[in-house]
Parts: C-alpha cells; structure tokens; sequence
DNA sequence: CGCAATTATATCGTTTGCGATGTAAACGGA
DNA sequence: TCCGTTTACATCGCAAACGATATAATTGCG
C-alpha cells in the first residue's frame, strides 16, 4: 500500500500552515510594542488604506467571516483603536473608522514590513522568491476561495 | 511617506495567513466524514508514520507547543483515537499510541491527498509549481524556526 | 548524597476562527 | 401594501494557538 501521500513530509498543506504561525511569531516582538495582534494589524492595515468601512467591507478584503471580526472590532474599539458607528442610510449597517490613535500607529507601523523583510532575506531566500512565492499565493487563493465557496454546490458532503 | 509596504497587496505574510484557513478550509469537507480536525488529522499523520511517539515527539513534527497539544490530545483519547499512556522509564513523559479506530482511519484519509491535488490543479497551477512552493516553504521554515526561537537573545522587546 | 536546575506535561486566560443560529432592517414581488 | 427573502451584524459554542505559570520527575553539580 502506498502511503507516501500521507506522510507528513509529502503534504503542502502542512507546510503552509506550519509558515502562517511562524511569520505570525515573527511579527510579534514588532505588534507586541503596539499593544496589537496580527489580526488587528491586518484590519489596521485595511483602514490606513481606506478609513470609513463597513464590517462587510473589512471581511471582504481580510477574506474573514464577520462573526471573526465583530468581537475583534469590539476589542479594537474598547482599545480606542477605532469608532464602530451604525450607519444612518442602512440601519444594519455599521461603519468603522480610525480614531487618532488608530491613525497614529500607522507611523510606528511604518518600519515593519522593511524589518520583517530583512529577516527572511538570507543566503538561500531572496527577494525574487519572495516575490515569486506572493503570486503564487495569489493564484491559489483565487482558486481555493472559488472551490471552497462553492462546495457545498459541487458536491455533497 | 512612502506608505506601499503597508497596503496589504504588498504583504508576504497575508497570503500565506490566508492561504492557510483557506487549505484548511478545503480540507474540511473530507476530514468531517472521518469527524477529525485538521490538527488532529496532523496528530493523526505523526502516528501513522511513528506509532508510539511521546507528546515532545509529536510537538516537535508538528512544530507546536505542548500546551497546544496536551488538550488536543486529551480530545482525541476521548474520541477513542488514542491512548495516552504515562511512560515507565520516565514517570514525566506521555506516550501517545493509536487505538484500532485510529489506526483504520489510515484506509479513509489514504485518498484524502490526491483529491485535494486535483482540486488545486488548474490551467494556473501545475504539479511542479506545488512541488517548487514547498521548497521554497521548507526553506522558509529552517530560517523563521531559527528566527523565531532566537528573538529574546538576539533584541529585546 | 542533597539541592538547584532542567525537563515533560498540564492548566489558565486570552484571542482567533468558524459553523450554526438569532435579530433587526431593507428589499422585492404579488 | 404586505410578507417572505435577503442582508448586515451579533451571539453562542467549540477547537485551536500560545504566553505565562504550575507541578512533578529527573538530572547534574558541588
């Protein structure tokens, strides 16, 4: 019988998640300074490019579920990080946006990423991997966010 | 201000984070036949290449803490896919075995991993890219593992 | 030998992540 | 207009993940 696809070693899966943690752990010592987590640094992050949005819009981009992100923006807000304000157009609706603190931050976040950079960048990764490894991902999330939406469509579970 | 390393289209760390859940989350409809997670479906991948391995053991293959492990394995001894078995030699050590059940588990994961593949195989994403995607990751994790365990030596928080 | 340091595992508290479900507002067709 | 459906969030429950801490067994050094 042939197990080799069942080895550890022969998954892609595993590895990828195994690097998901461990840039996470990376990012730490920088996020711990800031009082944040690699979750609010994300949604941070969507909001110094575009202040004003609605949870839906947040999930969208992090391609989170919203009942990740409600208590997640909840602590955000009880950290005076930002404002969650129901919109008047769509009662529903509930917009977030920075607060001046949360505005702020982004200049101590300024120097992170050149940081995190320079701590992969070794004898055996260069930038072009890097770069190379980015689309790669982008290819298979596009794939994967299709297959895994539509699952239950496909097949039965 | 040149803010282009913190839009999160520029990231590294994103696409990884997201590609990740989204595996996971591919994973999902196989391994809920089989009523296992995807981390004890990793537990499960250790043993089926080493039975009888202690929970240091495992958490090292797995590169997750024992305090991460201990509940998990706790679960999956009450599922009746494990026993845990304090070690004789060394009264401290836990000796983690499969049961029957997990044992015969190995017969329906078996194809688990050739379904995933060909759900990713695409006109965009060929076996060599796979292939050329975990080195690159195996070489990632031989650097971040270092990085990670070396941050309260080589800088202070 | 005796005791401090180390090791193996477990427990606690907090944050994520997600499926299932709840709730209220908005929409849309008869 | 009325009511079923959809949409936007929120809540609940559970499983990870991990830092900090606890506990008991083992090691090793003077």
């Amino acid at each position: 019988m042939d197990d080799s696809h069942l080895k550890l070693n022969n998954q892609i899966c595993f590895p990828i998640y195994s690097v998901s943690r461990l840039m996470t752990k990376a990012y730490k010592p920088f996020l711990e300074k800031m009082g944040l987590t690699y979750p609010q640094y994300l949604v941070l992050m969507v909001l110094w490019e575009d202040d004003e949005l609605s949870v839906t819009k947040i999930a969208e981009r992090l391609m989170l579920n919203t009942n990740t992100l409600s208590p997640l923006l909840k602590r955000m807000e009880k950290m005076n990080l930002i404002n969650r304000i129901r919109s008047g157009k769509d009662e529903r609706s509930v917009n977030i946006q920075l607060t001046e603190k949360g505005k702020k931050l982004k200049n101590e976040a300024r120097p992170i990423p050149e940081k995190l950079l320079s701590e992969l960048l070794t004898e055996n990764i260069e930038l072009s991997d890097i770069l190379q490894l980015k689309e790669m991902l982008n290819e298979w999330i596009k794939i994967l966010s299709i297959k895994t939406k539509n699952i239950e469509l496909t097949q039965p579970l």
